[in-house]
DNA sequence: AATGAATGAGAATTCATTCAT
DNA sequence: AATGAATGAATTCTCATTCAT
């Protein structure tokens, strides 16, 4: 009994997953497409194939699906760096860090429509904080395991600068720059050059 | 007698001139304040003090407000690179080199409210492009008087990198990052670091 | 079964036609109280006991709106005509067939409210073409059937000369012309004059 | 002395005059543009080389300006009808009777920007209504004069029918009708045959 | 008297959000 | 739970009219 009850649950919940999940998609490819402000929610509803009423039984307001999509990039992110910011990866020569640092975001990013809009754009307040906090604490970590003498405020100031340079470098690639490769290994050499003073090549 | 004659307009010009200046002030605050879309054309007519038909008789719609605000910021900026970036500061010492390069920016960018948001933000497609032009220009002028060698496609390309990183760091400063001298320090090295290996320390 | 499905959509369906049509009422009302430009929209939605919202779910402008309702008025007197001016009409004393063609107009012009004013006042550029082409198609049919010999250049001037005199006619009639009756047999006097000598008694 | 007095006065009263006659030529030119609703007092102002003050120094508000259009229209057109609808005309032979009434107006539309506008388009309520009666009291006069056993309340009728079967015509010329002439002479025709039976050929 | 900058009420239209079905 | 019609506050922009100079 209690597991046909649970059973005929779980039918219910998967399909709001997978509402929630289109919803988002949509979402992604709405606010990529236009800008937070300019997208609108019905609009949103109906590239998600749904009504705009569904779309609010899941989401207080707009805002949330900022959020909520910001969640979804940040645990991607974390997926993401799960596979190859493992540890060791502190042992890894500079550039070779730096590769398995910023490849994949770069990757990531030129699959994954709004990410950097979100990431970057800074479409609203703080939505793209807790992506950064998902990258923030990994690339810190490496730092401080490959620079132990180095003062803690120092490491994190160099995070930040770290940081911040890559997302300008998605920033640049979305904004749909030539030369892609060029300018990611053009990067890649500016921070190569900082780090290799501050946590050593 | 001609004097009198001019003289009686001038006040007229003026006064239109002040309340131009004041509604870019008026623009330049709401546009930090709210970022451009939220920004509404009567709140910005209410902070200069004017009405929103004095507004549209000098913008023809709330775009062109940006735009011009993008242009004063622009000429701003040149009037100030005129000053410290004279083509001597090709010889100077590298780290000389960046402090004129970006103090002045910081400096501006500090005390001129909607600054940042403009030449960062992306607040509309592309109003920041002509502050990116002036500072631009000047840049990649000083970097391939001092590497005379280089190819100059890379040269751009390190001009490139260069503009977007001050940009970066302003943006930082603009999000009211604390520890702001250490920031700015910390830009530098990072430019520094990039630069020694391009166009020389 | 399947008649359930579908009998459960037509509410809605029918909800949305009567206020579709509720809004076209008001509007004929608003359009003919204040003409074209001063009528509003949200009158018009006030009007028809509306918000102006659901005004701008059915029609995207305000001329839309004009267009909508000589769309519904070409459909009425399509209908009109439908009964009263059949191919055998053609047949009939000159009279009558000045009877047939008039009165349905005049009595249809006196019950609909905003009818005369789009037809004729020209509200806006080619509000009333439709309504106008309507009418024109079946008089020269019926003028062509009765005089076999004339030429069509001159059928058609004369239809042209008959509907713009019968619209002539609606016009005084809603301008509120006193003697209404006597008016219309007057024009009735006008038309015949003229038509005995175009396509006979 | 006295006499210095008005001469200094005449210039000034003259200037106004034609400044005056400037503003209502422009208003006509604007007026047929675009219609009485969508025209500015600004653009008329502007087209009339004046300031939008000025204008207001002479109309009290933009209706005004339409009013003293068709006052002006009304003495052109009773001069016009000064010279050739003497009361001998009513001793003609009704198509030249036609002729002399209707030529005149005509040719003073085409010649005349507004003129149709304002006459026909009821632009505004009772813009046209002075020009209307100074023609029908003089039609009135000469059917009377040519049918004086006719009921006064028959004339008046007639009257009426022939002065907005002339009206139409203007409104079809103004719209730009191809064919003018042999559309005028139709709409001869059919008040001659009209008048023939009511006030004799 | 002439000017034209200034005013602000008012218009069309949009869109986040609600709620009856 | 799903739907989408309905809502109306808010926004951009216009233009008749005023009034200081």
């Amino acid at each position: 009994m209690a597991q046909q009850i649970v059973a005929r649950r779980v039918p219910r919940q998967e399909r709001g997953e997978r509402r929630v999940a289109r919803l988002l998609d949509a979402a992604a490819e709405v606010f990529a497409e236009k800008g937070y402000e300019a997208a609108t929610t019905n609009l949103i509803a109906e590239r998600a194939d749904t009504s705009i009423g569904s779309l609010y039984q899941f989401f207080p307001n707009k805002e949330s699906i900022l959020r909520a999509l910001a969640d979804r990039y940040a645990a991607q992110v974390r997926a993401l760096y799960d596979r190859v910011l493992v540890p060791e990866a502190a042992a890894l020569p500079l550039l070779a860090l730096l590769d398995s640092l910023i490849d994949p975001l770069v990757e990531f990013c030129a699959t994954t429509a709004g990410f950097a809009a979100l990431v970057v754009g800074g479409a609203q307040d703080g939505a793209g904080d807790d992506i950064d906090q998902e990258v923030f604490g990994r690339v810190e970590a490496i730092y401080a395991a490959r620079a132990p003498g180095v003062d803690p405020a120092q490491i994190r100031l160099s995070v930040l600068v770290s940081v911040q340079v890559v997302k300008t470098l998605l920033s640049l690639i979305k904004a749909g720059a030539p030369e892609h490769a060029r300018l990611v290994a053009e990067f890649k050499r500016l921070l190569r050059a900082y780090l290799a003073h501050v946590i050593g090549d």
